[in-house]
DNA sequence: CAAAGCTGTATTATCGATCATACAGGTTCC
DNA sequence: GGAACCTGTATGATCGATAATACAGCTTTG
């Protein structure tokens, strides 16, 4: 039986350590072992234990120092986005306003089978199909692929989709959006995806897929996001409620979420 | 400048299709390009191809049938478990009436400063630490690690936790659990994670960080759960409400999820 | 200052991933 | 049957990742 493929010790070992610093087992600021120690401890050379550090260094999550040793980054350079799941898309919303948006794709195609079912379309008919980028401080967080009936898409012009949310769009046009459904999910980062979010391939990455309805019950939008984790996270605070025999954990909603008070 | 450091070929074909089949892209049961044809798509070998190909079909993503040719696999051999976040952790009480539990570690240590700040440990304070799997019909799905102050996880004995949803235990202790915060995201699976969830280092995993707190907000539970994402993800119904100027999305609590009407 | 430790850099050697090519055997279609 | 495709398999050559080693320059400590 052949062994099988081992892709590449340094992302092993860049894996072994992003873990430790993410669970707050390396505190911020402490100063992880030397290269030659853990070239020992993984049994790895140390030019391998030098590209783990220099992935762990390029997200931010360390920084070295010539002669003195590397260290956890206490003040992550950037902080991520929280989104309160309480009001997942209103969020969006905001940020469309507040946020720059790359549109990379806009046209009209056949739609993949997946997205006809799920959107109820009729055999043949075709989508608008686009593809955004998020930026924050200029910054790339999330890339958004979205398929709209044609019939809908066509209220509105390739401009406005780069200047506008889209479903401000569709609201627009007089549609009334009432249901949605969404999965959360993850995934790593494809070619268009990696470069789009100035990833590596086979980073990994957030997903969510949302397919809204109207009142009537049709699909309206079919979206697929990609989130970078480092930048973007859904955020939410729970409640028990319920009976001893039924209790059960349930969104706080309304609340609004207290203000954060770090000074940062 | 030094080109950035290209981790394997192969790994960047089986993401590509991979996307394609799981986008609906290429539709169930759709035959794929030929590995000449991807090959030279691709501008690789065919050998690269290939591997990128056994990927795939390890994860039943695609089926080869020799002489004929590749197939995407229609039926996917296991289907997501489906969780609805209106009750994320009562479901995750019933996933542990119905599911097999692995406890793997099991022990009281010091914690790591981020989780001791988090439960707002005093200083010096212990924790019981454990780490478990969740298996469905003995297939591994989840990777639990829980951490709990001292003077509750005495309340109960290893063989309680592995038999016994953890906030159950903690309940019968006589402690409230009122309110949780957590956050979702992404990560890649270290050597533990994908040691004991059957994955390759470095598969997409989904991750679940929820803080429990007793109605003093004292913390008495520090959960990080990790999912493979082709076995479980995060399902929610949403509904619109608010006024046309401040319109959000909020998720539909109460209604039960009408049960699906897919044949299959 | 000097010793010890660290990161930064370079060199050569080895091993695995990838390439290019060829052929065997099954399937599909005419 | 036979042509044209496909997957399965094998070969030797090439290129990149890793190993082993050495040294330069900086920082910390005594």
């Amino acid at each position: 039986m052949k062994s099988s493929v081992e892709p590449l010790k340094a992302r092993r070992i860049y894996l072994l350590l992003r873990d430790r610093i993410v669970a707050g087992d390396l505190p911020p600021g402490g100063r992880l072992p030397g290269e030659p120690a853990l070239a020992a401890e993984h049994a790895v050379s140390r030019v391998t234990v030098r590209r783990a550090l220099d992935l762990l260094e390029k997200e931010g999550l360390v920084q070295r120092k010539a002669g003195s040793g590397t260290f956890v980054h206490d003040s992550r350079a950037v902080r991520p986005i929280v989104a309160d799941l309480s009001n997942v898309l209103s969020h969006l919303i905001d940020m469309g306003r507040s946020t720059d948006v790359k549109l990379l794709s806009f046209g009209y195609v056949a739609p993949p089978e997946a997205i006809a079912e799920s959107l109820g379309l009729k055999p043949g008919e075709r989508v608008q199909r686009s593809v955004r980028v998020r930026l924050i401080d200029g910054e790339p967080f999330s890339y958004l692929t979205t398929h709209v009936p044609e019939w809908l898409g066509l209220t509105y012009s390739e401009a406005e989709l780069a200047a506008r949310p889209l479903l401000e769009l569709i609201e627009r046009s007089g549609v009334k959006t009432e249901r949605a459904t969404q999965a959360i999910n993850a995934t790593l980062a494809g070619p268009e995806a990696a470069a789009a979010l100035d990833l590596e391939i086979g980073s990994p990455l957030l997903t969510l897929t949302r397919i809204v309805h109207d009142p009537s019950g049709r699909g309206v939008e079919h979206l697929h996001a990609l989130y970078r984790p480092d930048r973007y996270s859904f955020h939410m605070d729970l409640v028990r409620i319920g009976d001893d025999g039924e209790r059960r954990w349930s969104p706080a909603l309304g609340r609004p979420r207290a203000p954060s008070k770090k000074g940062r």
